[in-house]
DNA sequence: GAACAGATGGTTTTT
DNA sequence: CCATCTGTTC
């Protein structure tokens, strides 16, 4: 024996004293951090610093702003668990709203950790094993979600599939094929509940679905909605018994549940499945090896939470404090905008409430109102905005403190804003502002006899500083009846009138166009189709199939449509490209093997091909938007390996088109791969990318720029309200609740959460008003509102005003029946005129 | 500047 | 299918 016994604080080798870690911290972290630990009597953050300092034990309840270091302060407290109180990395489960977030909080926990150990190792070089001995990547950060698989995927039993959520546009398909034609159902019956089902969809969705894809859209979200909610089945049917409804969502429950059991069957999960089959697994014990080491749990972007993650986290809660460890929840109901996706603002706010009613746990509640983003301007503004509308006011936490400027960002500027009489025009004003910057110019604005200056930084500023946010991104409308393309929209104007500047400044925005249109895209897939099937062949056996089933398909003729224009881009271009790309386009069509193939029949993947083909396409290497397209692309190849058949692979048969294996190899190409893209079912997604790029001008959606922040933030409060039609009032002033809001009022009093406080239109409203809020404070500098004139001022005579919540319009009332503007004029902004351009 | 006819375009976010 | 545009007419 050597030695005493070693108690626990000896095998928790790696920790420090208190004292230590508040003396490392700062060296590793930023500035508010800095202060808030260091004790900067000036600068110090007394909230942060109790978040951070928090015992392990003690549950949090953050009510944080934007731009108040509630990331930051999560982060550390995070580590000061670990450090200080010596918990296990892996007893750690972190998460946030999305992979993006998700993977900057990790980076960011793991460099900041990894700092504090090099501080620590200098210290002590002697304790350099045990320091050495933490490995922070055994923390879990991530999705809750993807944390979610993960675990299930660690622990489990045998025979248990491995989950992992399928594409949307496959969950589409196969609710299709196996939920809307489940074989047991008769005939007659089923025409019945067809008819009274399109009766009842026409009451959210506001028409009748004639087509199926249509309805499997509706039907998919209604099945997440029952998901999320954990609408209780029983209690809806009985609620409904003698309503006309009843058929309908007898119906609507046996497709749904019927796919569910389909689902199970065939081991294909979706988001909402994977959360369902986990809160089952925690609340049956058979997850017990994970729940009893799990000692903190932290949830970042807490008011987009939704009932069911709720439930779950409540689960990962209880078993955190039996451990000894607590919850912290962090989050802000004036920025949650996913009600789409189940998310209920009343579990944030009613969060103390019903965690310690459910699970007997009491957090204490820190607000961290600091704002160290923006200027005082902007705060202001921010705050100005929050409390504008009185009816939205009843919606927010109650006695929530307003945002204060923290003094970390002192420049001054006025609010600014460019107002012009047409869509191209406000497109061609934030052209030229944005192009003098970018060519190091400054912009000089007098206003109130001082001169406010707009320069970028000389030394590593550029256009990635300026974001453009707007309620959409799309960059055309919907394409004419005759195969037109539609309204060109202000994000494309923008693009074109970037594009004419001297010298001409690019713009990121990879999702403007359906995949089907952007011609780069197109040119890769006519390649593909040359050389799977140059004469199309196997696209006539595919429209065989359909004839033989009596199956006029339109959706066919417009598919087939799509992918010659998609051949003739690629013809167009192909000599001018390279004779290699020609030849390996001919030598694929005829099925010429460039090298030598032993098997009679060679699998080749979909992919592959595509690897080869943009070798020939430079921009495919250079460019940044066409590396989004390209994942997309790569993307759907993949998915398609989920269904039954040849897994976005194709039989190359030596010399031989007409085999028949390969054939239909081809025929599952299109199908699975080429037709979806030609149906714009497949999206390209931003988080590929890792970080933004900084020498071009970003143009996003308010939901994407979430959590991000921009030293120029130019807001798009309706451009298009030239006319009127353009900007629907569902996206500037509703006149009723939207879908969304209709769903959740439905489904609501057959759930465990509660009735909705507030009627639909006031949560269509509520809507607006946190999108524009969130837009308006993602601005660390200057925050510049753009539109048409209609946003400043009514139109004369009878025209109709052009309302948009974003311009400070507010809602109906008693006193004001059609609506109130107190902002009318907008005197509190400077506008940017041609002049100073 | 009111009243009407004919033309026209049209939901968005994510795991 | 309908809200809202432009153009015409009084």
């Amino acid at each position: 024996m050597t030695g005493p016994a070693r108690t626990e604080k000896d095998q928790l080798s790696w920790t420090c004293t208190r004292e230590t870690f508040s003396e490392i911290a700062p060296a590793v972290c930023g500035v508010t951090v800095d202060a808030a630990v260091a004790g900067d009597p000036n600068r110090e953050d007394p909230n942060q610093k109790s978040i951070i300092s928090a015992p392990l034990n003690e549950s949090l309840f953050v009510i944080a702003g934007p731009g108040s270091g509630k990331t930051t302060s999560a982060a550390l407290r995070l580590l000061k668990l670990v450090y200080v109180d010596g918990v296990e990395p892996d007893a750690v489960f972190a998460t946030t709203f999305t992979r993006k977030a998700a993977a900057e909080l990790r980076s960011r926990i793991i460099s900041w950790g990894e700092g504090m150990r090099d501080a620590l190792n200098t210290r002590e070089p002697t304790r350099r094993d045990d320091f050495d001995a933490l490995d922070l990547n055994k923390m879990m950060i991530g999705t809750l979600d993807s944390l979610a698989q993960e675990v299930l995927n660690d622990h489990k039993r045998a025979g248990d599939p491995r989950p992992a959520p399928v594409e949307e546009h496959i969950l589409k398909s196969l609710l299709l094929t196996q939920g809307i034609f489940p074989s047991s159902i008769s005939r007659t019956h089923r025409r019945a509940d067809d008819h009274a089902t399109g009766q009842f969809l026409r009451n959210f969705y506001g028409r009748e679905w004639s087509s199926d894809p249509g309805r499997a859209t509706a039907l998919v979200e209604i099945r997440q909605r029952l998901q999320n909610d954990r609408v209780d089945q029983g209690q809806l049917l009985a609620g409904l018994q003698g309503s006309p409804d009843h058929q309908p969502v007898r119906a609507i429950l046996n497709v749904v549940n019927g796919f569910d059991d389909f689902m199970r069957d065939a081991q294909i999960y979706d988001f909402s499945s994977i959360n369902i089959t986990f809160l089952e697994r925690l609340a049956n014990n058979t997850l017990e090896d994970f729940l009893t080491n799990i000692k903190f749990v932290l949830v970042d972007e807490y008011q987009d939470t939704n009932y069911s993650q709720e439930s779950v986290y409540f689960q990962l809660a209880q078993a955190a404090a039996r451990n000894g460890g607590s919850i912290t929840v962090v989050g802000d109901d004036d920025q949650s905008l996913y009600r789409f996706r189940g998310a209920t603002v009343e579990l944030f706010a009613g969060f103390e409430n019903r965690i310690h009613n459910r699970i007997g746990v009491t957090p204490r509640r820190v607000a961290l109102n600091r704002s160290y983003r923006s200027t005082t301007d902007i705060v202001d503004f921010v705050n100005q905005y929050s409390v504008l509308d009185p009816g939205y006011q009843a919606a927010r936490v109650l006695n929530k403190p307003p945002l204060i400027h923290g003094d970390a960002n002192t420049q001054r500027f006025p609010i600014f804003g460019i107002f012009r009489d047409s869509e191209q025009a406000v497109a061609e004003a934030i052209a030229q502002f944005t192009a003098r910057l970018v060519s190091g110019q400054t912009i000089s604005v007098r206003s109130g006899g001082i001169n406010h200056n707009l320069r970028l930084d000389p030394a590593d500023g550029s256009a990635g500083d300026i974001a453009v946010l707007t309620y959409s991104t799309g960059e055309y409308g919907d394409r004419k009846p005759d195969g037109r393309p539609g309204r060109e929209r202000f994000p494309l104007k923008l693009r074109d009138a970037l594009e004419q500047q001297t010298p001409p400044v690019s713009i990121f925005n990879p999702r403007g166009r359906p995949l089907r249109d952007i011609p780069s895209v197109q040119e890769l897939l006519g390649n593909i189709l040359d050389c799977l099937d140059p004469d199309g062949l196997a696209l006539d056996r595919i429209q065989e199939r359909y004839d033989e089933n009596g199956d006029f398909s339109p959706r066919y003729v417009q598919n087939a449509t799509t992918l010659s224009e998609w051949r003739n881009v690629a013809r167009g271009t192909r000599d001018s490209r390279s004779p290699e790309l020609a030849r390996f386009v001919e030598n694929w069509g005829i099925r010429t093997p460039t090298r030598r193939i032993t098997a009679r029949r060679a699998r080749v993947s979909l992919n592959d091909i595509i690897f080869k083909l943009i070798k020939w396409l430079p921009s495919y290497q250079t460019d940044i938007e066409h590396l989004a397209w390209l994942e997309a692309v790569q993307r759907a190849v993949t998915a398609s390996a989920v269904l039954q058949g040849f897994a976005g692979d194709v039989l190359f048969v030596p010399n031989q088109f007409d085999d028949e294996l390969s054939i239909r190899s081809v025929m599952h190409a299109y199908q699975r791969v080429l037709f979806p893209i030609a149906e714009d079912l497949i999206e390209v997604s931003e988080d590929a990318l890792e970080t933004l790029p900084r020498d071009r001008l970003n143009i996003m959606t308010i939901h994407q720029s979430k959590g991000l922040e921009f030293p120029i933030t130019i807001v798009d409060i309706g451009a298009a309200m030239q006319d009127l039609r353009w900007m629907r009032p569902r996206s500037r002033f509703p006149t009723g609740p939207d879908t969304v809001h209709k769903l959740e009022s439905y489904f609501r009093p057959y759930c465990d959460i509660g009735l909705p406080a507030r009627d639909g239109l006031d949560r269509a409203f509520d809507d607006l008003v946190r999108n524009y809020f969130v837009a308006f404070s993602r601005a660390q500098d200057v925050l510049i509102l753009a539109g048409h004139t209609k946003c400043v001022r009514r139109p004369r005579g009878n025209a109709k005003p052009g309302q948009h919540v974003g311009a400070g319009w507010c809602r109906p009332d008693n006193r004001n029946p059609d609506g109130s503007w107190p902002w009318e004029g907008m005197g509190h902004l400077v506008l940017i005129e041609d002049s100073h351009l």
